[in-house]
DNA sequence: CATCCGTACGAACGTTCGTGCGGATGCTAG
DNA sequence: CTAGCATCCGCACGAACGTTCGTACGGATG
């Protein structure tokens, strides 16, 4: 049983290979749009063959179907996955849309949120791919409404649809314009929205 | 002088094929991205041949310019030509939100808003399409400033940031989930922004 | 030792991309 | 009637696209 336990690091398929291109492929994604995402280009960025990159999902409907469950993980465990351990109510809202802009500031993508690049880019093309960023969008919002629940709202819908377009706006507007004010006005935004501590 | 008033339908180049072109090209980008916009695409759709409608502009980025220039007069002829003709204030700024969120549901573009999606497109690509992008939504975001100023308010561009969130963010959740609820939700958001009739 | 599997390769596939060239058509001016 | 001009077409190009081959290496399994 020493074997049972020692000869399996990862499930049935390989390493890092796939993970290093899926690391590089939200990058190029948060700027070029996952449509723009191409094969040819991720395989020359990483050093290795379109076939052997291809291998790895088989269409490129997959590959971007990876590449937004990538960036999903990513955006887990840079905004919810911190606050996961506190008690639901007032002061962890505060602190998750304090969280949300913080993940904006931080350009932790280098063509800003990778969710609103993905969801506008898909918002009106059919498909799995569009299945999947509507499900994660609906997902971010229905914890949002959950957590305004939590504390007290008396329209826990309408706050998450606010406090999800402030975000967005500033993202868009520190993308197009540079200007880092914009994450102030989110801030003066949400300290509106939200109920006092 | 007769001759000289009837003469000149168009300044030096084609009538209506241009038109034509540039019409289905609003709409094409509108759902596919200006990038996604393909000249054989449109060509086909318009009945013509790729090299006829190429020359009609000498190159795709001459392409999406003049689209995105049309994209901006069919805005301003649905949202701020049929208010120009108000007295600035706080009746013309409640009129100009309310034709904002009515452009929206009317489906003006069938991708949604276009300066929207085309904004999120390029946001992270420089060029002179984004650039030509980046000054429209300056200028209607100083247009909706400007309003707010004449209407008395105290910080008109945290009140041009907020409208133009709310709205951007209506017009994602209608394209993306197809409930026509985000557009009763802005205008309660709205409501909550502007001064007081 | 032979066998198999996962991984990666190079080459080529058919298609579509954006872009040019040369010629046909039709209107308008002289 | 002819010359000129703009418009549009057919055709072709090189490059890049996503995708599919056949192949080869390395490690596990028998």
């Amino acid at each position: 049983m020493a074997t049972a336990l020692k000869d399996r690091p990862k499930p049935p398929a390989g390493p890092s290979t796939r993970e290093a291109i899926l690391a590089r492929a939200v990058d190029l994604a948060s700027t070029d749009g996952l449509e723009g995402l191409t094969i040819g280009r991720l395989a020359s960025d990483l050093g290795m063959s379109k076939s052997g990159l291809f291998g790895h999902f088989g269409s490129k409907e997959e590959l971007q179907l990876a590449t937004v469950a990538v960036a999903a993980e990513r955006f887990i465990a840079e905004v919810i996955a911190p606050l996961a351990d506190r008690d639901p109510g007032v002061a962890r809202l505060h602190a998750l849309c304090d969280a949300y802009i913080g993940y904006l500031e931080r350009e932790v993508f280098p063509g800003g949120c990778f969710l609103a690049a993905a969801a506008t880019e898909f918002d009106a093309r059919p498909g799995p791919v569009r299945d999947a960023i509507r499900d994660l969008v609906a997902a971010w919002r229905g914890a949002l409404e959950r957590e305004g629940r939590a504390a007290g709202v008396e329209d826990p819908g309408q706050l998450a649809f606010e406090l999800h377009a402030i975000a967005q706006g500033a993202n868009l507007n520190f993308q197009l314009f540079g200007e880092r004010k914009a994450f102030r006005r989110a801030r003066v935004a949400f300290e509106r929205l939200l109920p006092k501590a």
